[in-house]
DNA sequence: TATTGTTATACTCTATAACTATA
DNA sequence: TATAGTTATAGAGTATAACAATA
């Protein structure tokens, strides 16, 4: 009964709030999979970069700061970490000497491999409960919003 | 031109994939969200307690970590901040003395309604892009996601 | 024995400011 | 003057383990 112990909770206002309902989607189905992920030694984060570093686009930490929303001080250290295992490496931009493109070596393809057969048994697992259709559905709200451009202050 | 930067990298594999388009739209979220309950003191996770709070449903300690997803050891540092504000009191359970409800006082519930049109603010900001009859898809197919049983083990 | 709340601890994530080298 | 990357620091969020009181 303990699973269920919470659910009178349901009742109150704030399950009706889209921001909770997403922070406690994104915190469920970031367990996973930091869980999926554990043993190929990433997290969310750095498997964000990793894929970006797969793409062949060769974004600089400045795009990766700005697609990811994080601190541009947060993807040295997530680099960094990839950079000492090997798995990318930052290559200089002949048109830009202050910008870092970011690429993954062989190894970081290899791994990128596994690390998305994980995020998608991730993903799989936290979207269990809508159907193909649905998944889209929601796929494309979520693009509209994650990307919608910040209003002025 | 700052703002579009990064928009190259949306032809990559990860913008595909829902967890990242959740993680993002989250980040953005709390981070209006934060914004906007500063002035009143309030952080998006004191905010969900104290709303929780002012339910007249008398949650337990046990059930807020449930129901948001957290730790049971991170709730006591949330009730324990909004008791010494005197937002919240914890009040005997006459049924389990292990376990105290926990309630807004009236002091809680006026900060609350200001919380409130706070929260609301935010997520009209947050959710721009989005017509109404998509707001309730949104929120429709979240919450199905956000409280979909955990599958065992 | 199991559960509620608590304390302690460590690690990850987030946010800010200041600095350097380039532009 | 502005931007890309870096360093440093502090504060918020996440995760575990152990304990006392109670069931």
């Amino acid at each position: 009964m303990t699973d269920a112990s919470s659910s009178r909770l349901h009742s109150a206002a704030l399950a009706d709030e889209i921001e909770f309902l997403a922070a406690r989607a994104r915190s469920v189905g970031t367990a996973h999979a930091n869980a999926l992920l554990g043993p190929l030694e990433l997290r969310v984060r750095s498997y964000a970069v990793l894929a970006l570093a797969c793409s062949d686009l060769g974004p600089s930490q400045r795009e990766l700061a700005e697609f990811l929303n994080l601190d541009a001080s947060q993807v040295v250290a997530l680099v960094d970490e990839l950079e000492r295992r090997s798995l990318v490496s930052r290559d200089p931009d002949p048109r830009d000497r202050r910008s870092n493109a970011i690429v993954a070596t062989a190894a970081g393809h290899a791994l990128y491999e596994k690390a998305l057969a994980a995020a998608r048994a991730a993903e799989s697992q936290a979207l269990a409960a809508l159907s193909p259709d649905e998944r889209v559905q929601l796929r494309e709200l979520l693009r509209r919003v994650a990307f919608e451009p910040t209003p002025q202050a």
